[in-house]
DNA sequence: CTGCGACTTGAAGCGCGGTTCAAGTCAAGG
DNA sequence: CCTTGACTTGAACCGCGCTTCAAGTCGCAG
C-alpha cells in the first residue's frame, strides 16, 4: 500500500536524497515509515510530478511549496498564480521564438552563426538601447 | 564610438561583475579600455540580449559559449543546436500545460486547488507508476 | 595636489538545488 | 548470531551564476 522511499525514488527519478530534501523544504512529508524508512502513498507520485514539472518551469523549491498548499480561499496566493501564468506565458513566447531561431541554425550559412540577422531577429529585441 | 562597461551594464540590465564574468567564461570580450575600464562596441548589446535569451531558455553559460563560436561548418554543433531545438520544444509544450493549469487555477474551487484532477491532468503523465 | 567616484583585480561568499559523507539503525537471510 | 544492504541522521560539500569584498588604479573637478 504504502511505498518505500526507494520504489518513489525508482519512479520518479528523483534520488532519495532529493526526496529528504523535499522534505525539509515542505514540499512532501512521508506518510509512515519501514523501520526507519520512509514510506510514502502512491499520491506523492503525483505530487512529485507536479514538483517537478513547476521545476522546470523554473519555479523555486519554496515557491512551490506554498503553491501546494494553496486553498481557494488564499486571495493573495491566487493573484501570485495568476502573475506566474502571466510570467509562463511570456517565457513560452520568448523560447518560442529561440526554437525558431534554433531551427533556423540547422539550415543557416552565416559565419559564425550567431551573426546572421535572421537568426538574431527572431530572439526579440535588444532591451532598450 | 566604444561604451564604457558602466554603459553597457546599464543598458543591458547586468552588473558590470557579471560583464567581468562572462568574459571569464568566454562569453564576451571588451573591444577596448578606457584607463583601467573595459570598453565595448554596441554589438556587445546585442550579444548580450542573446545570452540572455538563451540563458533564460535554461542553457547553461558554458554551452551557451560554445554556441556563440558556432560556424557552419561545425557539424557537431550544429547537431547539438539541434538537439536544443527538440528540447526547447518539448519545453514550450510543458510550459503551455503549466500555463493551462496556472489559468485554470485563477478560477478554480478545489480545496486544496492543487488537488483538482483538472489542474493536475493539465500537467501531463505521471513518469510511469 | 587632493579628493572623489567609478572602475580594476583576485579571492571569498551567497543562494539554490541538491549530493556525498560518516556514523548509526533496521529487516531479512543464512 | 552475524552479515548484508538499503535506509537513517546531520553536516559538509558541490556546481552554477553571480555578488561582494579588500586593496589598488585611473580620470576628472576643484
Amino acid at each position: 500500500m504504502l511505498l518505500d522511499i526507494g520504489e518513489v525514488a525508482q519512479r520518479s527519478g528523483l534520488a532519495p536524497s532529493a526526496l529528504r530534501f523535499y522534505e525539509r523544504k515542505g514540499l512532501i512529508m512521508a506518510d509512515g515509515r519501514n523501520g526507519l524508512r520512509r514510506a510514502y502513498t502512491p499520491e506523492t507520485l503525483e505530487r512529485l510530478a507536479l514538483i517537478a514539472c513547476a521545476r522546470d518551469a523554473g519555479f523555486a523549491l519554496a515557491e512551490i511549496a506554498t503553491f501546494l498548499g494553496a486553498r481557494p480561499s488564499d486571495t493573495e496566493l491566487r493573484e501570485r498564480m495568476a502573475a506566474k501564468e502571466r510570467e509562463v506565458s511570456q517565457r513560452v513566447d520568448q523560447l518560442t521564438r529561440l526554437r525558431d531561431s534554433l531551427r533556423h541554425a540547422a539550415v543557416c550559412t552565416h559565419d559564425p552563426i550567431v551573426d546572421c540577422p535572421e537568426f538574431k531577429q527572431a530572439l526579440g529585441r535588444v532591451p532598450s538601447g
